[in-house]
DNA sequence: TTTGACACCATGTCATGACATTAGCACCAC
DNA sequence: GTGGTGCTAATGTCATGACATGGTGTCAAA
């Protein structure tokens, strides 16, 4: 019953690569995590000690520790003072991340496809305005577009963009998603505040989302900011709650 | 246009605490989050930068930075290297934290009431043995409630807790809630994982929330962790999107 | 005029060292 | 026996110092 000592495998960590790009805690972290995924380090299991750990791996304690707060920031692992680390029990789950549903799906393995539906410039209204923090009136972006997986409707998405990139090409959009076109105009998200609800579906929704009359749609509000702090991008999505849920893990601080 | 340099007044700073409890990074971080709130630090402008703020302070830059990194992680600054810190645009919003729905409303100031529907022991199905970690046929308290805030019905609450937990007391809960029983068990939430998503409500559902018939339900899912890793909580939960709904603040990492 | 080299700035990464705090346990005194 | 006391182990906090990296602007040369 009692938690089991474990010690990781040096092997784990011999190949770490000390010149490279790549910060050395996030290569212990990576490691970590592969350990907690296949097994080796079990849900209970307790991790050899901060300072005895990197001192087998030439490392300073402010590196592992780095490497264990990620984790500890993700759910994988429970550290308490005077006690030690250990691993959380229950199975893995990935949480939510700043990524578009276009992403989402490309790891899951299905084929995504995009509908446009509307794509037009128009004048921000007080709501759009605000959650933008652009002037009433000022032209924005809007975009109306079904988002399918496998060929079934997924989701119903509407997004308003300010007035910089009211040029982009739509076909471009509904190619390859709103999110890597903006990638590639070098804009990088950093921040987003999403709520999440639900109501009933209008005719129209049910209609775009092949869905019964007022059937129960999970929705999503979104603004994205990126990385000078500025809204790039607000949004409002539809999801079909048989075919989409939102998955996140809290970590008490 | 371009972000305004802003410096701190020294004045927010004069009254560290350096001998209590409290940390000094901790500190650092409540007054600038506070300075932001109220409009000294508008959205955009830009901070002072680590080593000078440090410096100013008679702080280490370790003790500036995990201050700044905090607030990074709240979604109300952005960092760019080369560049400086920003503060992010858009109005301020709490996001989910690892608090009961008892916590939140007592926090928003509405009056939350508890009706205890159920309250057995029952054996764990396959479902909750896999979520709680035990045995299928384990002894688990199996609770039902409705939650209401100024006496309007607001969700049905639904837990399974493990075989420790089943001496607890069925008054106290309805009272207090479950999460300031457990707390006061001496356990500490420390981990969650929640699903959230949506469906229609079934009949009794309807008339406990006190709304139509297959209205869209919110709906949540929670395995709380405490702080040795142990799931002690699982819970299903139902909301009625008009009165509540989750927000999240996401960020890129 | 344009472009490349270079310096500067601010954050990102990493090491070393120290002390504080907490939990658990063994031991000793009463 | 029981309860307090102190030791040990482990994480939490903080300081100092160094170098790397990416972004921006300047200045001079082509």
């Amino acid at each position: 019953m009692n938690p089991t000592e474990q010690i990781l495998p040096l092997s784990l960590f011999m190949d770490l690569e000390r010149t490279g790009p790549i910060p050395l805690y996030f290569q212990v972290a990576t490691r970590i995590e592969k350990s907690i995924l296949d097994g080796t380090l079990p849900a209970g299991s307790r991790l050899e000690n901060e300072v005895a750990l990197g001192e087998r791996l030439g490392l300073s304690r402010p590196t592992i520790r780095r490497a264990i707060q990620d984790l500890v920031d993700k759910g994988l692992l429970v550290r308490r003072r005077g006690i030690g680390t250990q691993v959380v029990h229950g199975q893995v789950t990935r949480g939510v991340e700043l990524t578009s549903l276009n992403d989402d799906l490309n790891r899951t393995g299905q084929k995504p496809s995009t509908t446009m539906l509307t794509c037009e410039v128009i004048p921000a209204d007080a709501k759009i305005a605000e959650e933008l923090a652009v002037a009433v009136g000022a032209p924005t972006l809007h975009l109306k577009r079904v988002r399918k997986a496998d060929n079934v409707p997924v989701s119903v998405l509407e997004n308003w963009l300010p007035e910089d990139f009211t040029d982009l090409n739509p076909a471009d959009i509904a190619e390859h998603g709103l999110y890597a076109v903006l990638r590639s105009r070098g804009v990088t998200m950093r921040v987003a505040k999403q709520r999440i609800g639900a109501r009933k579906s209008t005719n129209q929704e049910s209609d775009l989302l092949d869905v019964e009359k007022h059937a129960a749609l999970l929705t999503m509000d979104r603004t994205a900011f990126d990385n000078s702090g500025r809204a790039v991008e607000f949004g409002h999505h539809c999801y079909r709650p048989d075919l989409y849920s939102f998955s996140v893990t809290l970590v008490e601080k």
